[in-house]
DNA sequence: CCTACCGATCGGTAGG
DNA sequence: CCTACCGATCGGTAGG
């Protein structure tokens, strides 16, 4: 059936972005070569070729398909209707386990950015700043003054350095998982919030 | 005089390095050829051969050079004999100052790290761990519990992240300056440590 | 879907 | 003899 093939291609074609970002993630990019990413699918360099456009496309759409992901997070939460600390807990929580399963995609979308061709990276970009969008906006409802004094953008960058370093440092299979670290973060920066003074605000513009 | 020419060689190759370092961090390691690398510092191939002994001698240079200068960091700090607080607080911000000002250095050492062969990516690694445990170190004698809750580990990565993020949404010569989130940084990170509950301790092992 | 290739460009080095 | 380079081109390999 059409409807057969059509599914098998998708698998295939799902297996093969899986072993590129796998590739790409330990190698980079420019230094994975498309007969190695044949190689690790098990398939020849022409038989990849049916599956993707070119090595630009694999890139493409391994990067698309996890920030959609993320950027779908996003909107379910949103759905949900929670308090704005809650919804930023719940946010933090499910971006961690997103990152848990798909470090490999994690670790492109975050160093190989740069690749991409102008439309494709803005597209890209365009879901990151949804993303840190609806952060900063739970943010804002929960305490207007840090929006007034400029600091909410800072801050939310902060949450998402602690969360999105943390392919770095914790390693897959340890005793210390990722769903045990969110908690931590979010207890951390809420805690913190407090702390951070009127005074230490960036100059006004 | 001798002397002179070894200085004047000096020079050069350091600005060899800041322009590679430049181009690196913009294109990344192995999508940047040694032609770009000459033509951007105005010399030609051969000559830029004179000042490294190939490619990879660039990208060991960069890094060795940028850690060991957060290296050289912490060993200043510490030897100020301060109060772990204290501390801490400098050392963020002198690691963001060097952020700062090797912006591009920190870029390919975060990036480019896996492209060094395995003797240099261990002295490298060598450093980032010296770093770390300066911190950690300090962490654990603020807080003794912390450090037998195994707290201590991924309390200070996370205050690495938030550091070592700032590179990807803090954009030179804009209205926020490093020197104005550092202290933020450490603000929000000692306000929030008496929020992180033993009950969310990982699993003891 | 494979073997066999291409235009181009890579890192590195020859002779002068 | 040394150093500090230049114009030209090497052997191999990349994506396709």
């Amino acid at each position: 059936m059409a409807r057969m093939r059509t599914q098998t291609y998708q698998i295939q074609r799902d297996f093969i972005l899986a072993k590129a970002a796998a590739l790409f993630a330990q190698r980079g990019y420019t230094a994975t070569s498309m007969n190695e990413v044949a190689d690790a699918c098990g398939v020849s360099k022409p038989a990849l070729y049916h599956y993707v456009q070119d090595k630009h496309d694999l890139l493409v759409r391994i990067c698309e398909r996890h920030i959609a992901r993320l950027v779908q997070v996003v909107e379910e939460v949103e759905a949900q209707g929670l308090a704005p600390q809650q919804r930023v807990c719940v946010m933090v929580q499910r971006f961690v386990a997103e990152y848990a399963e798909a470090q490999n995609e994690h670790r492109v979308l975050t160093e190989d950015v740069k690749f991409l061709e102008t439309d494709d990276q803005q597209r890209v970009l365009d879901g990151e700043r949804r993303v840190v969008k609806a952060v900063a906006q739970a943010l804002s409802e929960l305490r207007p003054e840090l929006q007034q004094a400029q600091l909410v953008k800072p801050l939310t960058m902060l949450l998402f350095g602690m969360i999105n370093w943390m392919f770095t440092w914790l390693r897959p299979g340890g005793a210390l998982t990722h769903a045990a670290v969110a908690p931590m973060v979010t207890d951390l920066f809420f805690g913190g919030i407090d702390a951070i003074r009127a005074a230490e605000r960036p100059a006004s513009t």
